[in-house]
DNA sequence: TTTCTGACA
DNA sequence: TGTCAGCA
């Protein structure tokens, strides 16, 4: 499995080294240590990290979008998630409260007929 | 040259 | 979150 320096995963999800740190911080990736300290993301740390910049860039707050990728532990299709649980609405996150999954599906997909496709879904 | 930690704004 | 210092 192919592992990433701190500026390889800077260009590859546009994300500052200064955000990956914080990130790593708040638990949203765990990357390993080289014997000298330097940190090393899996394929699965960069993923994880694309999937919070594609939250943020669409306008979710932080805590939404780590909200949101505590609800996709391992790159879970939202169809797979149970449909009871909540799910931040993609259209305008900061103004409403959770939703249902259905009605996240539809709303996402009413949005990406419009708006340009995130890295991730 | 790149990355690390800690700290300030 | 950006940026600087001082190391390894």
């Amino acid at each position: 499995m192919s592992r990433y320096t701190i500026g390889q995963v800077e260009r590859k999800t546009g994300l500052s080294q200064r955000q990956i740190r914080y990130y790593e911080q708040k638990g949203v990736v765990r990357p390993e240590r080289t014997a000298g300290g330097h940190r090393l993301y899996s394929e699965d740390d960069v993923a994880r990290l694309q999937s919070l910049a594609s939250f943020l860039a669409r306008g979710y707050t932080l805590a939404q979008a780590l909200a949101a990728l505590q609800a996709r532990p391992a790159r879970r299709r939202v169809e797979e998630l149970p449909a009871k649980e909540g799910f931040v609405r993609p259209e305008a996150p900061s103004l409403y409260p959770l939703v249902g999954r259905d009605q996240f599906l539809r709303r996402l997909r009413e949005r990406e007929r419009d708006d340009e496709p995130g890295q991730d879904g």
